[in-house]
RNA sequence: GACCCUAUGGUCUAGUGGUUAGGACACCACCCUUUCACGGUGGUAGCCCGGGUUCGAAUCCCGGUAGGGUCGCCA
């Protein structure tokens, strides 16, 4: 039988970065086993749901690279979609709810209560054959020992999730729920809700939950939880798939990073995790600057000028030639995109201010000769690039007998105004000699001229 | 409160009765080096606790503890 899954979110406007992974394992599962991977929109709680919550959820989706098989095309409930077995916006499926509702009233498994209509829940414990936790024996707790019975469909008419959920895995097929292991004592429910309706079950499989660094419950608060963020700080989808499949997941190889293709072909439900995992920042920045150091240099670039222009610098009023030559002195140095502005933004606004430990070290009344000096020989290089600015730089040092490094330093707050970035001689070759030259000669005037005075004008 | 799940360094994990307990991130040191990254080498650090079973337990069983989940006319 061929394998269907399916992703179920209900549209608030936030897609959870578990949610994220869910839908991740879901999708592996389908396209590891050549099956079919359904999007559904659980948007029964119709005053919360509106067609951008419902957007929220499909550009996620679209930007991790998780195509549905079957499912809405827009976010219009109404509109358009693909699979036959639609519609796939629960709002959209009354009748079908009424007419399993009706059946289990006709048969004495459902009644009305108080406008209300309940399930007749068993009193046994129920067993969960789960594929990943194993067998479960969920007994009853004390409240629903007291009343086992739960609501399928409230008093104004509305379908509850129990119900509309089980209803739509069977009508829609389903062969494995893969879900978050908070569903897991629901799951008693579900499956008395299966035999009610004489159905078969489909497998099910938990999946333990992401945590905050803390370890507490990660909610919709707390920051990081949502997958917009990531969308907005420029991190690679690619990158943020590799790390989320590794939590909770691992393949046999001591290796971490994997394309997604190699993904597919590894995963499988038998090597999920049976405990919860802690979302880890830092090793999702690492592996991201492992993505962007792997990315081809027109995709780089790119992506580096979206983030540039979104940080208010305005790259496009540089020549074309300049921007790349600028970008690729800073390719492979990021973990994230984000740190690019402050890494390379001295080479579309010039300098705005020096780091003030760095100047107070480096512009020093002694290191002010030693760079006029360097000035003048800058004004003599015949080719201004790379290797002739260090052979240049290096030949000064020793005629002035000290390390490179003595030079390099304040050369580098001038051009920068910081004390780390892309390579120097790199750097200045890009900016050119007439940019190198202005400033250093601003950092000039900034540098006392003996100790104690400040430079004179 | 009841019910359910889980437990390997700070974090993600490999491991299914016999291993010097492996890898990755992070951290520290050194090397490379024009800074910072990258890369390389080395290092600190772990089987939650207590009982069993066994010649032998990280691995199996029981109890405890801790964390998480569920018990809605939310999903």
């Amino acid at each position: 039988m061929k394998v269907r899954v399916r992703f179920a979110p209900s549209p608030t406007g936030f897609l959870h970065i578990g949610g994220a992974r869910t839908a991740l394992f879901n999708w592996l599962y389908a396209r590891h086993t050549g099956g079919a991977f359904i999007l559904r929109i659980e948007d029964t709680d119709t005053a919360r749901n509106t067609g951008p919550a419902v957007e929220v959820i499909l550009n996620g989706l679209r930007w991790l690279g998780l195509d549905w098989d079957e499912g809405p095309l827009t976010s219009d409930p109404a509109g358009p979609s693909k699979g036959e077995r639609g519609p796939y916006f629960q709002s959209q499926r009354r009748a079908i709810y009424q007419r399993h509702v009706e059946r289990l009233l006709a048969r004495g498994l459902a009644y009305e209560d108080d406008g209300a209509i309940k399930f007749r829940m068993t009193r046994e414990p129920v067993e969960i054959e789960d594929l990943i936790v194993g067998r479960v024996r969920r007994e009853l707790t004390d409240r629903e020992a007291q009343d086992p019975d739960f609501i399928l469909v409230r008093s104004d008419g509305q379908p509850v999730f129990h119900l509309v959920n089980v209803v739509d895995d069977l009508e829609m097929g389903i062969t494995h729920v893969i879900r978050g292991e908070d569903h897991l004592s629901n799951t008693a429910k579900h499956l008395a809700l299966f035999r009610a309706l004489g159905a078969e079950p489909p497998r099910y499989a938990h999946i333990p939950l992401i945590l905050n660094p803390d370890g507490s419950k990660m909610s919709k608060r707390d920051v990081g939880a949502s997958l917009t963020t990531y969308m907005e700080e420029a991190y690679l989808p690619e990158a943020l798939v590799n790390y989320l499949v590794l939590l909770g997941w691992s393949p046999k190889e001591d290796r971490e990073l994997f394309t997604v293709a190699e993904l597919i072909e590894r995963f499988d439900l038998s090597r999920v995790q049976r405990h919860n995992a802690r979302f880890d920042l830092t090793k999702l920045q690492w592996m991201n600057g492992e993505y962007l150091r792997a990315l081809p240099p027109e995709r780089f670039d790119a992506l580096a000028l979206q983030t540039l222009r979104r940080a208010g610098l305005d790259p496009d009023r540089f020549p074309p030639a300049y921007v790349r030559a600028a970008l690729d002195t800073c390719r492979g140095k990021l973990r994230t995109l984000t740190e690019l502005p402050a890494y390379g933004g001295f080479y579309f606004t010039g300098v705005t201010g020096y780091d003030a430990g760095a100047a107070a070290k480096h512009f020093t009344p002694e290191n002010r000769p030693r760079l006029q000096r360097l000035r003048d020989a800058l004004t003599r290089v015949e080719s201004f690039d790379a290797a002739a600015l260090e052979a240049c730089l290096k030949t000064t040092a020793a005629e002035l007998g000290v390390k490179p490094a003595v030079l390099v330093h304040p050369v580098r707050l001038a051009c920068t105004g910081r004390s780390s970035g892309p390579s120097l001689y790199h750097l200045m070759e890009v900016l050119g000699r007439k940019e190198t030259l202005a400033r250093l000669d601003a950092a000039l005037q900034t540098i006392p001229a003996s100790a104690g005075s400040p430079a004179s004008p």
